[in-house]
DNA sequence: TTAAACATACCAACCAGTATGTATGTAGCA
DNA sequence: TGCTACATACATACTGGTTGGTATGTTTAA
């Protein structure tokens, strides 16, 4: 590194973490790739990070949980019209999706399918994304129904839980298939079934 | 080895492969503790499969595919109702789910997400596992239309494709967050949704 | 002068894969 | 039936490469 700027360099790291955990899983993240990448020497990255494994946990707290918030969060905390919202975030995510990066899928789901069986650290930093994400919607539904926007009739919790589990759902069977439309067609069935919540 | 059994020898390695890649993904799905589960030796191993990766396709191909055609192919080919077929076979992927082996998720999709972007002979094979799930379902959703079953307004191809990915994103949530509970409330969702499909 | 920030060289452990061997079942033939 | 030839089935020991991690530096800012 030419500049000495300790922030900068432990957010490269973080980044070119983020991008190579999220190509190849954790576990197969190479810290080789990751110094590569970023030119810092190994010796600043074990000054930065005491182990792989608290990276990891950084990029899931700093970086991973961030973007949930930004993407499921934050656009779905008291709005007018909590369907119309969902509706909206599910555009906004197709529309952030294409041929390049539909192969990654959603970061917290990769980590979710490879890390919670083996490490509790990453399993619990999910899940509490997970949590969040389901009881932001279970919220915004229930104050639907309150306003008179949503069915009285719904559960708002299963409905909360069948909402994220499609989303996911969704952008794991695109990845897989490599095809922005098979995210597309995946989510229309969600937002068709969103409409029927409404009152 | 004491018995001469290529076959069973065969078998042990291809269901020992499956639970290491199960647990810890392909990539780190290692052939130390496959030998050393079944007592086979290295040599042994690698006279019945050319490579690791060979092996991993074997797993794809033989145990992944027919246990997911075995759950969710043959009971949903040419049913009585496809919306009822469709409600007990999720309930009886339900049924097979327990505190300790909720954990593990859906091979298909463990694999799916660990491997479709980094080996594209993995990513067929269980594109191809995907395709024939969804096929057969919009096949049977366009059957119960002709005989009455299944409302006319649907379109079955987004419809197979949403009832996939939710059950595969149930299967995900409930994975990470240890629960069977999670899986039951997710696919409750889902289940009422089909419900909806019926004429 | 001190501590933070970074750099270099190295390590043991593990990895998939291979080279080379041995034991055993079987097909062909006398 | 008994012997030979051969391929299949399995075993052992090793290799080169990669891994995360560490010991021991040097540089630089405060």
């Amino acid at each position: 590194m030419v500049d000495r700027n300790p922030d900068k360099t432990r957010l490269a790291l973080l980044n070119a973490a983020f991008d190579e955990i999220n190509q190849n899983g954790f576990q197969a993240a190479s810290l080789a790739n990751i110094i590569k990448e970023t030119k810092v020497t190994k010796g600043a990255l074990y000054h930065h990070f005491p182990s792989k494994l608290e990276m990891g946990y950084a990029v899931v707290d700093e970086l991973v949980a961030e973007s949930v918030k930004e993407m499921w969060i934050t656009p779905l905390k008291n709005p007018d019209n909590i369907i119309d919202a969902l509706l909206l975030q599910i555009d906004s995510a197709i529309s952030k999706r294409n041929k390049e990066n539909i192969c990654f899928g959603c970061p917290v789901n990769n980590l979710a399918q490879e890390m919670s069986p083996i490490d509790e650290g990453f399993r619990e930093r999910i899940n509490s994304i997970f949590d969040l994400w389901r009881t932001t919607i279970d919220e915004g539904l229930k104050q639907g129904q309150s306003k008179g926007i949503v069915k009285e009739s719904i559960s708002t919790e299963t409905s909360a839980y069948f909402i994220v589990s499609a989303i996911e759902g969704a952008t794991s069977l695109a990845k897989n298939a490599k095809s922005v439309d098979v995210l597309k067609t995946s989510l229309q069935g969600l937002k068709e079934h969103i409409q029927t919540l409404r009152k």
